[in-house]
DNA sequence: AGGAACTTGGACAGCGCTATCCTAGCGACC
DNA sequence: GGTCGCTAGGATAGCGCTGTCCAAGTTCCT
């Protein structure tokens, strides 16, 4: 039998507490709570005693404790549809760093464009009392917007920014996909394509934004054909892409030039057009869209719009962390742009 | 001032707690709680009445509170090196889908292969009293193994398998990479090259394991020359796949398959032999590592060895499920094995 | 000079759970 | 029949923080 048995119901675990460092600084836990958070108006000598201390005992907050005596966890909640798509991946990434550098801890949920999942996933997360969330895109069941809202956590929005219609309050970062789907096919115009085809997979809402600039670009100019839409709704691929491509080049060899949704799409088309024997963009021309990683490799080099994803990510981050922290972002509705990369393949 | 004032102190967050739970279903905190984890025994027809009462008042446990009382919380750190891999990636999905269905939260960290970050982060995860980890690959620092030994979590190591070199009693869940290295070099011998370069990136424990593979094949077959070793320690990257490859063509002309360590260096090198014209595998023949997706869709498809990225996530996650419900594994070790695809390349 | 209004530190009661201790009840065993 | 040993439920003290209340000390008016 131990004769240094702890007192019953003891159960420390031997961390460094926060009594430990007000003990050890001759204060309260209040003081020292209120000095180490800069909460309250301390006065500067006792908020020196207390860092001194609290650094010389290595002192680190339980976070567990915090979140249940605040009611906020220093988690924040990153919903992505997908973790197979690069351009998600960057978002995260981006984000990730961003809010670790101020403490806080990623809690990444994927959605799998199901808004029903999404719902679910919110339920699991917000559980966690999260200090904010970052979600992927504006189309969201009610439920969910429900859910956040009701929660009281800040929340910005990724990718797309609010549309025109109807009175959106929220915060978002990201850029004006329709708008960048007019000039991709601008441009397209502009290097005298007439028949412009419309390809795309994964039907999100981003998507079809990018897709009603094509269509707008092309009204504007009396080139609009609807036959020229080619649709599906299966995960963009590489394969897809080959096949699209092959569709679209035998059922309408007329087609001049293809706006791929998606630069995996393209790629996949390019190397189809490779192993067909079909020249790009002489026989027809091929775009893209995000200018991932390696769209400057292919043969030809792949036009295409580049999309600021880590800086969304990043932005996205700030603008919450500013939130959290009570303040007002400048505009909710931060637009970074994209820019039109001209390559060899339109 | 309102009447209904609460008692002075009261912080309560409306929402329905353990006490409610077991207010309802007649019993005290301590049987509710039992009953809910399954804990100790409980009677049976107890357990159905506070089963019943969570249910109706859609009860959910407060994690932080749980992590606070418990000194455990229901959080995973999941450990990697880069986010920009597809590879990891795919890690990362499975392991987190398989977590998140036993009811954890993955709390992810990125090292970017750097031992003085993966500490750091470990250091901020382990504050948050994960359940377990899962980290990737068997090259730490001293100080970050000592961290997740000193914390008592139990922790799975992804990719690689412990070297026979020493008595390694931890656990991991991978596959051989030597070997792999070794097999794939065979193929091409078989296929009677006999120059065969080894061009690798981003110079990781595991690439280099695939390295000595080849070395042991080339050495095995009395054909290894140390200056076909192509090594550089940039991240890897379609482009500097087409960079290594055109100075391996220029520079040891005589070579007649190249082993590139993954696959986006071989989709790079396969692109600039195409843009230079270059016959794969007729001059000279590639091969890539881990089938990544797009592989099969490159001109040639390219001959690889597919990797159980998602099966080894999954099957770490499930035995560290295992551990932290305090059943050992049957075998520390889960060799998950590799497949070698032919295709053109080589 | 006498308050009113503001500052600043401390006491202390929780946040919502779990772990520990305790006790009543019951069958077993000599 | 009495004691031992075990089982299963309850009481209760925390886990390590923060928010609220309170009191003492200051400043600034009129």
């Amino acid at each position: 039998m131990p004769l240094d048995r702890s007192p019953p119901g003891r159960r420390t675990t031997g961390r460094i507490t926060l009594s430990d460092v007000a003990r050890a600084a001759g204060v309260s836990t209040s003081t020292a709570s209120r000095a180490l958070r800069g909460e309250r108006a301390v006065a500067p000598d006792l908020i020196a005693q207390v860092q001194a201390a609290a650094q010389r005992l290595a002192y680190v907050p339980d976070p567990a404790a915090r979140a249940l005596a605040s009611r906020r966890s220093d988690h924040v909640a990153v919903l992505l549809p997908l973790l197979s798509n690069t351009l998600f991946v960057d978002l995260l990434e981006a984000a990730q760093k961003a809010l670790r550098s101020q403490g806080y801890q990623t809690l990444m949920g994927v959605t799998h464009y199901d808004r029903q999942e999404e719902e679910q996933l919110l339920r699991e997360l917000l559980l966690h009392r999260p200090a904010g969330v970052l979600i992927t895109g504006r189309d969201h069941s009610p439920a969910s917007l429900e859910l956040i809202a009701g929660s009281g956590v800040p929340c910005v929005h990724l990718m797309d920014l609010a549309d025109a219609s109807g009175p959106q309050l929220s915060y978002s970062v990201g850029f004006d996909q329709a708008q960048a789907g007019a000039e991709l096919t601008g441009h397209l115009l502009r290097k005298g394509y007439r028949r412009v085809a419309f390809a795309a997979a994964q039907l999100d809402a981003r998507v079809m934004q990018r897709m009603s600039g094509w269509r707008r670009a092309l009204q504007a100019a009396g080139l609009y054909d609807p036959t020229l839409e080619w649709l599906n709704p299966a995960a963009s691929s590489l394969a897809l892409g080959g096949q699209m491509f092959e569709q679209i080049v035998q059922q309408r060899p007329a087609v001049d030039a293809i706006f791929f949704c998606n630069d995996d799409l393209a790629h996949g088309a390019l190397l189809c057009a490779l192993r067909r024997g079909i020249r790009v963009p002489e026989q027809v021309a091929i775009v893209g869209f995000n200018d991932l990683t390696g769209s400057d490799q292919t043969l030809p080099p792949l036009t295409t719009v580049r999309t600021p994803r880590a800086r969304i990510g990043e932005a996205a981050a700030q603008m919450l962390l500013g939130l959290i922290k009570g303040q007002a972002p400048e505009q909710p509705q931060l637009d970074l742009g994209f820019e039109l990369i001209e390559r060899g393949s339109a």
